[in-house]
DNA sequence: GTATATGCAAAGCATTTGCATTAAA
DNA sequence: TTTAATGCAAATGCTTTGCATATAC
């Protein structure tokens, strides 16, 4: 039974503001991985009143508590991916830049001998390529 | 037997400046993951004419030409990676940022039925972690 | 000689920061 | 009431651009 985002947050005692509400609303749903300026738009539609700066503080907040996960795997500026609580890759469109989430597979490892003591702690998998209609309109 | 950087250059008829050579020189070697700013002033110790927008303009046709990758994988500005022949993959210190390649292992991919239409051309494999000097500083 | 690269300084984005104001607990 | 979040506008950091000048071919 995984917890909501906002349920999880509501636990952690972390000043609930109607702005932070807002923004940790927009983060709710599968594939998701907006831009700070599309989370500032979308938290507008709910609050108008809710700031760039805040949008930008909330989500470094966010990151800080590991609730959210920053994504740089396209050109332009940072995605935001509230799937934390599945260990998953991504597949990203060269076409459109859209990301979608997908379980990984088998966890990549390093072979020891060249791994020459540095110790890991984490692995990152992206999957480059074209989603089914940019891959429609490349080879029709 | 690969041939060089600058022997491939030579040979796409490359219009080479002096200013264009000594970027190229800057990258050569192995583990090199160097920022733009690294590269001019790396670049400008060697020719110290060569200004920041050449620099950033020779990088982008290096980039284009496929001649070199860019790695986002640090905070902060984009890294520059030469390593275009062999297929490896990248360890990165969340200590120092330091960043090394590595030979990949074994190609990750993604199980065909969670796949649904993509079409996947490329896989990028990010191990973070520390390297061994952070990795002793952290636990010594 | 001609097409193309260079350098400069200014502009462009994305993001952060300082500080006075406002609101949550 | 107290402590912390907000909003604004200015500042920052990285990268790109426009255009006059210089240079490779």
């Amino acid at each position: 039974m995984t917890t909501d985002l906002l349920t999880r947050l509501r636990d952690r005692e972390w000043r609930l503001s109607a702005q932070r509400r807002a923004v940790a609303e927009v983060l709710v749903g599968e594939h998701v991985h907006l831009t700070a300026e599309q989370v500032h738009d979308l938290a507008r539609e709910r609050l108008p009143e809710v700031s760039r700066a805040t949008v930008y503080n909330t989500l470094n907040e966010l990151v800080a508590m590991g609730e959210l996960f920053e994504v740089d795997v396209t050109d332009g500026p940072k995605r935001y991916d509230p799937n934390v609580t599945e260990r998953h890759d991504h597949l990203v469109c060269d076409g459109c830049q859209a990301i979608r989430d997908v379980p990984r597979s088998s966890s990549p490892d390093v072979p020891p001998d060249v791994l020459g003591g540095f110790l890991v702690t984490g692995v990152e998998v992206t999957y480059r390529g074209l989603c089914p209609s940019c891959a429609r309109r490349h080879r029709p």
